[in-house]
Order: C-alpha cells, then structure tokens, then sequence
DNA sequence: AGCTGGCGGGTTTTT
DNA sequence: CCCGCCAGCT
C-alpha cells in the first residue's frame, strides 16, 4: 500500500491522514459537522491517484448534489491537475446513472435516447392513467398514488411485491410503468432502479462491463442514500469492494425521501472488515455554535456515539430573538444582516434559513425594500415555469417522439385550433393502434391513407388537417436537429412553433417575463455548448436536457456578492459566517404539517436543527415569532423545544421592542410605556413570558411595513419608484414611469430610442444602489 | 374552441 | 393563500 502524499500529510490531523492514507477494501468515515470531510475525500481520491497509481477513469465519488460534483471537480483540479481531475467520475447517483444507461441500458432494452421524466411529467403519467382506467381523482388523489409508487421503487419493488392493500393502486403502477416504457421514459428511480437489475441480472453481460469500469467507488452524504442507492453501491463494488463512504448519521434528513440512515448505522454489518474512522474535531464553528449543536444533538437516542468538539475560540454568544410576528421577524433579520454588512462582512457569507419555503416571501420582502442583494435558493423552479416547460417538451419530443406526455403539452401550445375533442380522438385512436402519438399523427398526415385513417379515427376533416400541419412542423424541426447547436435549435422550435409569436401579441407584463425566461433559457443552452466543449464532451441535445432533469435547487445558486435565502435542507453541505435560522417556534420547527408526527419524524427534524446550526461559522441569529400567518391562517407557537436544549451560557435570549409592546397591548390594561418593569425574559418555554426590549435595539426602517400612502400598488416596495433609473439586460438603462400592479412587482420603464416598456421588477437592477 | 370566474382542496423538505 | 379544475358563457 503506498504512503499518502507527503505534501497532504502535514495539512491533516491523524484521524483525517487515517482515512486518506486507507486504499484496499471497504472503508467507513463518520464525518461530523465541519470536520473537514471533503478534504477527507479529494485528498483520498489525490493519494489514489498520485502514489497507489489507480487512473483517474477508474474511481467514481458519488456526491449529493451536482454543485457538490463540481465543486469536488475544481478542488482534485487544484490537486491533481485538470488533466487527471477531469477523468475523474464525478457526480450525484443519478447524473452517474444517467450517463451508464446512455451507453448501457440497451442490454435492457431502454434506448440511448430516453428522456428523463420530472416530478410533473410523472403525475401527468398517472393522471392519465387514472382517466384511462376511469377512477375517481378524488379518491385516488396523484400524489397519493405517486408517493405510493416511488416508496415502492425506492425499495426496488415492483407492481407485485408493493406493499399496499388496494389492488387498484397495484394497478394504476403497472399502467405507470408500461407508459414509462413505451415512452422511452425513466424517473428518477428507474435511474437507480435500472442500474440495479443491470448490475445484479447482467443482461448481455452488461453488469459485469459496468462492474469492471471502477476501481474505487466513494460515496459522500453517505446517510441519506435510500435503499436502492446502497443496493446499487453494493453490486458495483462486490467483486474489489473498494468502497468508501462518508457520512453522519446526525445530519440524516431526508427520511422522508426514502434515505435509511440504517445504511450508514449498519454499514459494519454488510462490510464487517470496513475500517471505521471518526472525524470529530470540528473547524468550522465557534464554541458557543458547536455546544448549541451538540446541546440540540444528544437527545437523539439512536445516534452513533460521537465526541464533536473543536478547537476554535468560544466566539459571541447566539442570539435567541423573540419576535412579534412574521412581519417582526422580517425586520429583525434585516436589521442583524444590514449590521453585519456594516461591519464588512460579505452579503455571500450571510445566509437565512426557514423551514419551509412558504416562510421566504415575507423575509425576501424585507429585504428587497431595503436594496439587499439576496437570492432565493429553490421554490418555484426556473425549469418548472411552464413556458420552459413547453420549450423543453418541444426539445425532448425531438430527441423522443414517443414521449406522449410532452406531445400532449405542446401540440396546442401555442393554440392551434386542436382542442380537447381532437387530441382525445386522436389519442383513442393511438391507444387501438398501440402506437405513440406521434406516430398516430404521422398516420393521419400521410398524404393518401391518411384521410381514410382520419375518418376511422373519428376525426373531422378540419381537424384531421391542423394535426396534419402541427406534424409537418415537428418532421420539419425534426430535420433540423443534427444540423445546428441546441441554442440555435430552440430558437428556431420557438419561431416556427409560433410559439414566440403568440406570447408577443399577448403584450403584457408576464408575457414579456416569459419571452425574458426563454431568452434566459437559450443562454442556458448556449452555456451548456460552451461548457461541454470545454470539457471536451460531445454537444447534444440530449446531453442538454439530460443535465436540465438532474438539477437541483442548490446547483443554480450563483456565487455573487449576494445573501442566501434557502430551507434548512438546501443548506446541507454548505457554510457561512453569518446564519439566520428563523421560525424557530413549535410547529415551524419541529415541523408539524397536518399529520400527528411520531418519534421518527421528532427525531429527524432534530437532525435538521443540527444541521442549519452547524452551517454557522462565527455568529448564528436564532429568531422566533408570537404569531405567525402561513396557509392563510395563523399559527401561535411557543419557542421551539430545541431552543431550550441549547446550553444557557451559549446563547442569549432577547426580544425586539415590537414583541415587547405587543404583550403590552394584549395582556395590559394599562399603558405603562412600552418597555418598562416588565418581567424578564426567562426561559424559552416560560407560559406567556413577557419579554423585555433589548437596551439599545431598534429597527431599521420599520416604517414601510406599515403601508403608507400609495403603499398599496407600489409593491414592489420603495426602491423601484417612479424616476427611479433601472438598468435592464436587453434594454439597458432607462426611467421608471410608473408602478403598475400585477402578480409580480412591474414597472413601466421609459428607454431611450426604444419607448415604453412593461418590465417585471426582478429583471431590473437600480442604477445607484439604495434608495 | 377558448376564456373566465367560481369553487374546493392542499399546503414540507427534492435527486 | 394559491392553485388547479370545472362549468358555463362568448
């Protein structure tokens, strides 16, 4: 076995130069928070490279998330040289998939231009189903039967072997996976799903070609693989069993997703020669951060003994904030984060965290009317925005005609007179012929059998002629596909659809967006050609869509000087100097959505709260509210049970003047003034405590959440007014003439040499800065 | 055929 | 509160 690579060694501590320095066989890291942990693993996949001689091609590092990949890419670049780095297999289990199944899954059957099917695609998938097998969507709600059938897949079960009583839902799966198939269609857990039948039935010797590509297998954010994932994990490697995984059962959280944190507890049980090393020194956090953490973690039962400590100074004590409400709340991250920029720390190393996205609105308002640079990681997704959707579904139909769900989003979009009647009739007709629709189209189109096809089809002689022209303009687009880049592709797909045509007529606000988030979408293709060229892959458009079904919330996070608004789950892996956890209070976090939520569910939403603490660095703002508006109702809830588990002499408790005054006016009868000889705050569980206003504290700009005159249609709060100067990508810069009101912030903007214009407020940018 | 408005239902986290 | 669905209207 060789050494590890000298220069490395000095850089980490023992039981970091452990596991680097471990080559053969299984090998099992318990990596606590900020432990250094991808050092741990670039530095391992380096030594194998650079001193036990293993080439690059032959290691696979499975990470969470794409951003992750690269991430890892860039730093074995740094390591090893672009060269050996980019011959490295890196990316998450399902890109990795993806990319197998292009060059091996034909063993199985599923051709090499299969489409990967999205969460939406999938219940129109079952949607369909349910209407073809004619049952109620009330009682057989999609989403029940979709989260039915990926529980199923997660465990490798078939249609069979799913374990549900209602023989209806065998039913609707086996319908699911058939159209699937005929589509050429996978879902996400096909992805993984697929792999494990090549590498266990090893069809046309398929498995074992897959299982001689790799040498080394490492896996990171090993506690959140799901059942199939580790099945997979141990087919790969069962010949060498060079795997290596990494993980922390205490930041295990997404349970709810399929992961069994069983596989990183019970990992000894199927390898029990894997050396186990256990990185416990953390560098990341303060004292006080790493105490408030373990304070939270240790009354996990179940966990992994581990002894998290770290070397770092004690650092300033968390603030624990008790605020009014919602809107309070709002204020006081505003004010903390205004504070930390004014003593110079970078808006990218600030980042506020909510349980739920339905928390973020409030917050991004707040800081929007102050002219804070921030970005919202998640939510509504770019690509789920549907005139993407409908861009995208006009790509995929052209590398996959068989994939009905998308004919059936663009072959009326734009409209093009073939209504509900028509497509029904010709998907009846598709159903006796078992054919695709598209195929059914190219038999109504063919110029002399296909009248007579249209008549036997129950089609009108008018109808029959525009399905006729809808599939001369996909055979035509479809010509074009071999011959031009992506980009230029889409532009054309958009031009002749008509598709750009009708959204210029339509001429309002969120039509222009809609052209902006299309013109976005070319310059996403466009990157994707010079990205792929760069690395010396092959430009396609599958290649493109491929990576478009893979991406995640966190992989479009940008890295400018902008603060990060984000769910505790989008933060896993990540860190910051400066984290504001909000809407710690019982019910936000431990969340409790409608269903009465046992141990389990407590003790992962404990594991969450361990992880959005430890993603602080130096100085961590811990915020709850008395009342909070979400779903249109108001929720009240004490402080969050954890609060209190957090040492005393690492926190301190205070309460904005807001909350302060509002115990006033609801528990007082008489005015005191606020602030005044009020019992102290105590404890965070206290019945009705009445909070005493922070010495000093006071907000920024609380004013404008009280609506002032106007205040009703400038929503887009004060920085966008009328006069303003905005600079737009397109347009370039030009004068506010006014706000109009709308679902989204818009203005009308003045430019000069191209007259007026209805913008939407985010695709502007204030000349100037603050108001 | 396509639009609009009313209604009811669901609201976590995401590769 | 927001969305999607349906029915009824143009």
């Amino acid at each position: 076995m060789a050494p590890p690579v000298s220069a490395l060694d000095t850089e980490l501590n023992p039981p970091q130069a452990d596991a680097v320095a471990h080559t053969t066989g299984p090998l099992l890291v318990f990596a606590g928070a900020g432990s250094g942990k991808t050092r741990v693993i670039t530095y391992r996949i380096a030594n194998l490279v650079a001193c036990a001689r293993v080439p690059p091609h032959r290691i696979l590092a499975v990470t969470f998330t794409n951003k992750a990949a690269g991430e890892m890419q860039n730093r074995l670049g740094r390591l090893l040289g672009e060269d050996l780095a980019r011959d490295l297999w890196v990316g998450t289990f399902h890109a990795t998939s993806a990319r197998l199944l292009r060059r091996h899954g034909e063993a199985l059957g599923l051709p090499r231009n299969f489409v990967i099917y999205d969460t939406d695609d999938q219940k129109a998938v079952v949607n369909r189903t349910l209407r073809a097998l004619d049952l109620d969507e009330k009682r057989y709600p999609p989403r029940v039967c979709l989260a039915a059938i990926h529980k199923a897949k997660q465990e490798l079960r078939g249609p069979d072997d799913m374990n549900v009583r209602d023989p209806w839902l065998v039913t609707i799966f086996r319908t699911y996976e058939e159209q699937l198939r005929t589509a050429n269609a996978v879902d996400f857990e096909d992805l993984i799903g697929l792999m494990v039948t090549l590498l266990e039935q090893n069809p046309a010797g398929a498995g074992d070609a897959l299982r001689r590509r790799f040498d080394y297998l490492l896996v990171d954010e090993f506690q959140d693989t799901n059942a199939a994932q580790y099945r997979f994990l141990k087919a790969f490697v069962r010949d060498h069993r060079n795997l290596c995984v990494v993980g922390d059962d205490d930041q295990s959280i997404y349970r709810w997703r399929g992961a069994d944190v069983r596989n990183i507890r019970g990992f000894k049980h199927d390898f029990p020669d894997a050396h186990v090393v256990k990185l416990e020194q953390n560098y990341r956090s303060t004292g006080r951060i790493v105490r408030a953490a373990l304070g939270v973690i240790e009354r996990s039962h179940e966990r992994v003994p581990k002894e998290l400590w770290t070397a770092n100074a004690e650092g300033a004590p968390i603030d624990i904030v008790a605020t009014r409400d919602e809107r309070d709340e709002a204020a006081h991250v505003l004010s903390t984060i205004q504070e930390a920029r004014a003593r110079g720390v970078d808006p990218k190393e600030i980042a506020v965290f909510y349980r739920v996205h339905a928390q973020s609105r409030v917050l991004e308002e707040a800081l929007r009317s102050a002219n804070v640079p921030y970005q919202i990681v998640g939510g509504t997704k770019f690509y789920e925005r549907a005139e993407i959707k409908n861009a995208l579904s006009y790509l995929r139909v052209l590398t996959n005609p068989a994939s009905d769900i998308d004919v059936l989003r663009i072959i009326n979009t734009p409209a093009r007179g073939i209504g509900a009647t028509s497509v029904e009739r010709l998907a009846a007709f598709a159903d006796r012929a078992h054919v695709s629709l598209m195929e059914a189209l190219a038999r109504i189109a063919e110029p002399r059998a296909g009248a007579a096809t249209a008549r036997t089809a129950d089609l009108g002689a008018a109808a029959a002629g525009r399905l006729a022209s809808f599939h001369a303009l996909m055979d035509q687009l479809a010509r074009r596909v071999a011959n031009m880049p992506p980009s230029d592709l889409l532009g054309e797909v958009l031009e002749r659809s008509g598709y750009l045509t009708a959204l210029r007529a339509e001429d309002t606000a969120e039509s222009e967006a809609r052209l902006e988030n299309l013109a976005e979408l070319k310059s996403s293709l466009y990157d994707y050609e010079q990205e792929a060229v760069a690395a010396g892959e092959e430009v396609s458009l599958e290649g493109y869509l491929e990576r478009v079904s893979l991406q995640s919330d966190v992989d479009g996070m940008k890295d400018g000087s902008r603060v990060t608004l984000m769910t505790v789950h989008g933060a896993k892996g990540l860190e910051f100097e400066l984290v504001v956890l909000t809407g710690m209070e019982q019910d936000m976090f431990p969340y409790r959505g409608m269903n009465p939520g046992g141990d389990h569910e407590l003790e992962e939403e404990r594991r969450l709260a361990y992880v959005a603490i430890t993603r602080a660095r130096s100085r961590l703002v811990i915020t709850h509210a008395e009342t909070r508006q979400i779903f249109g109702t108001t929720r009240l809830g004490g402080p969050s049970p954890f609060l209190a588990q957090m040492p005393a002499d690492a926190v301190t408790q205070k309460a904005t003047a807001a909350r302060g005054a509002s115990s006033l006016g609801r528990f007082m009868t008489h005015d005191d003034g606020a602030g005044h000889g009020y019992a102290p705050w105590r404890h965070p569980q206290a019945p009705s405590p009445t909070p005493q206003p922070l010495p000093g504290e006071r907000y920024v700009d609380q004013e404008f959440f009280h609506d002032g005159p106007g205040a009703a249609d400038d929503t887009s709060g004060p920085a966008l007014r009328r006069g303003a100067r905005v600079v737009h990508a397109q347009f370039g810069e030009g004068e506010i003439k006014s706000v109009v009101e709308s679902n989204e912030p818009a203005v009308v903007v003045a430019f000069p040499g191209r007259g007026e214009k209805k913008i939407l407020a985010r695709f502007l940018t204030l000349v100037g800065g603050g108001p």
